[in-house]
DNA sequence: TCGGCGCATTAACCTAGGTTAACGCCTCTC
DNA sequence: GAGAGGCGTTAACCTAGGTTAATGCGCCGA
């Protein structure tokens, strides 16, 4: 609702870019002010939704700052999954827009986000100038699809014990920090619901599996904060690193 | 191990496309002939790989006829599933070639097979030239990516009974046929063993699951071939469509 | 200030599917 | 013709996780 102008921010989503790696890297400064020009910014509220469930694709939400979750629920609209998370810098609606299809989640915002907002004409006019960026989007939708089958494979092989050290090990990378005593302290971002949702379980069975591993002494967890004495050892003993 | 040639067999896989409407068909016939050229073809035996797991990705193959499914293991090499079929039509090895990676399955020969290999380099090669068929494969790919997000989340939240329902629609779009009564009739291309990991559950499971669906007259099961009352009565019943 | 709502937790109960083991059957090989 | 090995099936048993229901807590809005 809130514009970012409105709030003395500039809009560079996507200018910024050009010194990191992302895709979008291998246009050329030009190329990418002409972008942040008609991106439209702006500052989404928690609980609010970006886009929803087969709704057609209007265009990319590039995620300035907060935090987004993809959801899918089965036409009943019950058994809700969390598919994805999009952390500050990740782009959505880039799949359906690719794939000339609608939405096959809906967007949620789950933390107060800053989103710039590209319309599909322009993201398509970018794409028939530059061959590079066809072939950047090429190489990481099929890395993605990768990513994806592991996922499946994953979710049919692993307990929810494994897949709960998994999602840890993402925000390990993303949110966190290390205490006095070496330890790892985790403030998850997400509420505990959230997170069986992403792990796709009810909460009753995360409150299961996150009470046995305080009692054996794994991690300590204290509302959404994580204490983890052993991050290796858990990851180690519980499930073996799928890093392949 | 055997050369198409020796069988009187024209490598024309990919000049074939030209009429069908695949990715490839974007190409001229001369540069899908320059492929054929250059295809090597030969009919692979049961139970032999195509290639292994973990291996790097030296080209694509196209199967043009039989029956080869993608496996997926852990790292103690148990628990496999079968990730995903490929009919005569379809194409091997596409993913990891554009992500630049090597395969995160084996592909293991299930019927007697002519499969028609072509070189990294070859398709790299084409690809340079074609911004065309770049652009068509970034949208398959897309559309695959978004199928594999519904996979995730059929085996999240489908039973092991609805589950089998979509396999087995998928056989009867390929190889299923209508009895003289009007009923249905699938002569499975694969084991029971195979679709028990193509759903990824233990063959036990599977046999349990059909015992009960013949018990409760939805279908009769004999060997391989299954004969089905009300194919859209069983679907209907037990999982509706997924399709989105 | 109070009521209500959504999150989180716990406990009791239930069930789908994994595990183990045994058996029949087929095919291939020696 | 005998054995071996793979498939398919059944049965008995076990466990992870879904379901239901109750309770406490914190937050927000009237």
């Amino acid at each position: 609702m809130v514009r970012c102008e409105d709030q003395g921010l500039k809009d560079d989503c996507f200018v910024r870019q050009y010194r990191q790696t992302t895709e979008w890297s291998v246009l050329s400064k030009d190329e990418l002010r002409r972008i942040d020009e008609v991106a439209v910014c702006r500052i989404h509220k928690v609980g609010t939704d970006v886009f929803r469930e087969g709704e057609p694709c209007r265009g990319i939400y590039y995620v300035r700052n907060g935090l987004v979750g993809v959801r899918k629920s089965d036409p009943e609209g019950n058994s809700v999954i969390l598919w994805r998370l999009a952390f500050p810098g990740n782009t959505l609606g880039l799949r359906p827009l690719l794939a000339e299809e609608s939405h096959r989640g809906g967007a949620e915002v789950l933390e107060t986000s800053t989103i710039c907002f590209v319309s599909v004409s322009v993201i398509r006019d970018v794409l028939k100038n530059s061959p590079a960026l066809e072939h950047r989007f090429l190489q990481s939708a099929a890395r993605a699809l990768g990513d994806a089958e592991e996922a499946y494979f994953e979710s049919v092989t692993q307990s929810v014990r494994t897949r709960l050290a998994h999602v840890l090990s993402i925000f390990k990378d993303h949110s966190g920090r290390t205490a006095d005593d070496g330890s790892l302290v985790l403030d998850l971002p997400l509420t505990w619901r959230n997170i069986s949702a992403l792990i796709g379980v009810r909460p009753e069975s995360m409150s299961r599996v996150i009470r046995k591993l305080d009692d054996e002494g794994w991690a300590h967890f204290s509302g959404r904060t994580v204490y983890v004495r052993d991050f290796d050892g858990l990851v180690g003993e519980i499930g073996p690193d799928r890093v392949v």
